[in-house]
DNA sequence: ACGAAAAAGGAAACCGGTGTCAAAACGTAT
DNA sequence: ATACGTTTTGACACCGGTTTCCTTTTTCGT
């Protein structure tokens, strides 16, 4: 059963058929000025031999290739391998394959090592995940390069064409009503880092919503992390010492939450009956995490889908939509405030 | 600052250096042949231009690409992940890429999915990462294929060129004989799904050190689970309801054991004071559950590294070894028993 | 049955590299 | 200066597809 020597090439299929070499690419490419009679032979032939294109040459002759890159330093696993099979099932059944590139941040030399590796691949176009996908020096590369890409983002980056967003702001707003109907009144926020886009609209979202409601924010109430579980366990300490009464802390994504009920357990406080927890993200953690996390989810996978099928097949009707709506996830981390004394 | 047009290619290099494609080829690939003179010419236009090869036409002349695949259907984001940037490390700085590629276990194609994807592609080589690194079918497909791979496993699976492995084994007997230095004598397993390698070795690994210890194994002791996080809560609930003296249970993976920790806290009963729990991979959530677990931890991105460098550069140090010791990870999921009654 | 238009198929060049092998350039001994 | 062995370089074919352009065949009206 084993593959006898190299793979048949598309000279083999035309000898064979006793047709040209053109014929049998029309074959392939489905060329419709092919009389069916020809078209069955080739057919034939090819399920015969077992012939596939083989994709260097065709990369070389169409002058472009299949890869999709994905271009990202995101802290959370999941949510980059949530992206990471949504574009696959973007690119499923074509002849696209994705090739992944962490890159680093705060390496002073990113940018030139990701235009080395566009250089280097040359490929057909790059996704890019936040939150380096805020950063406009990476995109103007990628124009400079030639390099399809699109960036997710949490708000309007750049054209429609090249962004798929979701709407965190609004939802840190739902989030807030949430607990405002809830009856809290004193809510803490900690916030992601300074730079991020994302951490800087849910913070906006929070205060818009806190203000809308007449509620009273001060700064002691606002504690800034840096988006990881030890700087939740750190903020939320922070927030506590300073801020005894409030009765519930919105975190900016589920890892700072997460740092939050450690601290909070540290501390001696029930959550939820005395310190109602909210994240971000409802990656694994939130739901394992005890008790259950009551979070915002975004609809990674389909966002990712969308992010490669405009790079892919920017006409079709899934390529459109730009805009994903977040979702609030409850669980258990949340209850009324206890009775005031 | 915008390239101009299309990419400079070899012949450009050639004309405007005054000397032959193969010229230029050899200054590229570094032979040794060629007159210091006409090489530093040749250099100065490839900077002047900035010309890079183009990679399709490389890899259609040399009959080879330089792409590596990672197969992967392994339930934890964080070991996929860091599987990623181990191979990463060992291809920074040379041409390879990385392809990924998500494969359902359970659908019935798998395997012609896989067919079709290497035919498609026609990688250099492929990662595979566990579980599915067991299959061998998988193996068999790769050799008849004519693909390079490497297998991730916890058990000898392959010959040695083919395998890059830890020592679950092992590392679960020293997990067992800490608890039973701590005073534990009963303790309860949750072990993996039926057909995992890993699950196999580690209940193995576990059986045996209690044997040696002369502890009686109950079979009500050992619960099935699934790897999931789900399932760990299930497993726990069942295996303390049949068997209720257990001090300590060992989790086969750390998904599992936060689903223990979970049911432990449905019934009241408090880690580790009441309840010893370990668990295995010190993924995240090891260390951001509530106490911290107890994990054993493998140098995943380090197996990575090696196995990458089995592909791409068989032939140095690095990529020799292949065995990679676990490590204990103690947090504070372990505490001794508490006083029997 | 004939000629024109349309359809189908093929020859050759091309994409941008690498391999083969022979030619040119160079150095040295005679 | 000549012959000869090395080193260095180049011409050309090739990898396996696609594109361009042209020829052959088919279809169809009259």
């Amino acid at each position: 059963m084993a593959k006898s020597g190299p793979a048949p090439t598309i000279n083999d299929v035309a000898r064979i058929a006793g047709v040209s070499k053109k014929t049998v690419s029309r074959v392939i490419n489905r060329s419709p000025l092919l009389k069916q009679a020809t078209r069955e032979k080739v057919e034939k032939v090819i399920a015969e031999l077992g012939y596939t294109p083989n994709p260097q040459a065709r990369a070389l002759a169409l002058r472009r290739n299949f890869l999709l890159g994905l271009l990202h330093d995101n802290p959370n696993a999941q949510t980059v391998l949530n992206f990471q099979e949504g574009v696959l099932d973007a690119i499923r059944d074509t002849e696209f394959a994705l090739v992944v590139r962490p890159v680093d941040r705060h390496s002073p030399s990113m940018l030139d090592d990701i235009r080395n590796f566009l250089e280097l691949q040359r490929l057909y176009g790059v996704l890019i995940l936040p939150p380096i996908s805020e950063n406009d020096e990476l995109a103007a590369l990628c124009r400079e390069m030639g390099c399809g890409y699109v960036r997710m983002g949490s708000a309007a980056l750049d054209e429609a064409e090249h962004l798929v967003q979701s709407n965190d702001r609004e939802m840190v707003e739902a989030v807030v009503d949430y607990l405002v109907e809830l009856g809290h009144e004193r809510i803490g926020l900690i916030e992601g880092p300074a730079g991020f886009r994302s951490a800087f609209e849910r913070r906006e979202g929070f205060l818009a919503a806190m203000k809308r409601h007449g509620l009273d924010m001060p700064s002691e109430a606002l504690v800034q992390g840096n988006y990881r579980f030890n700087s939740g366990v750190e903020a939320a300490h922070q927030l506590l010492s300073e801020n005894p009464h409030v009765t519930a802390i919105f975190a900016s994504n589920d890892e700072m939450a997460a740092g939050a009920y450690h601290a909070a357990r540290e501390r001696g406080v029930d959550v939820p009956t005395d310190l109602s927890l909210v994240g971000f993200d409802d990656s694994p953690i939130a739901a394992h995490i005890w008790p259950p996390m009551t979070t915002v989810g975004w609809p990674i996978r389909e966002m990712a889908k969308a992010a490669a099928l405009k790079l892919v097949a920017p006409d079709t009707a899934e390529a459109q939509p730009s805009n994903f709506p977040a979702r609030l996830v409850t669980r258990n981390s949340v209850a009324p405030p206890a009775k005031k004394i």
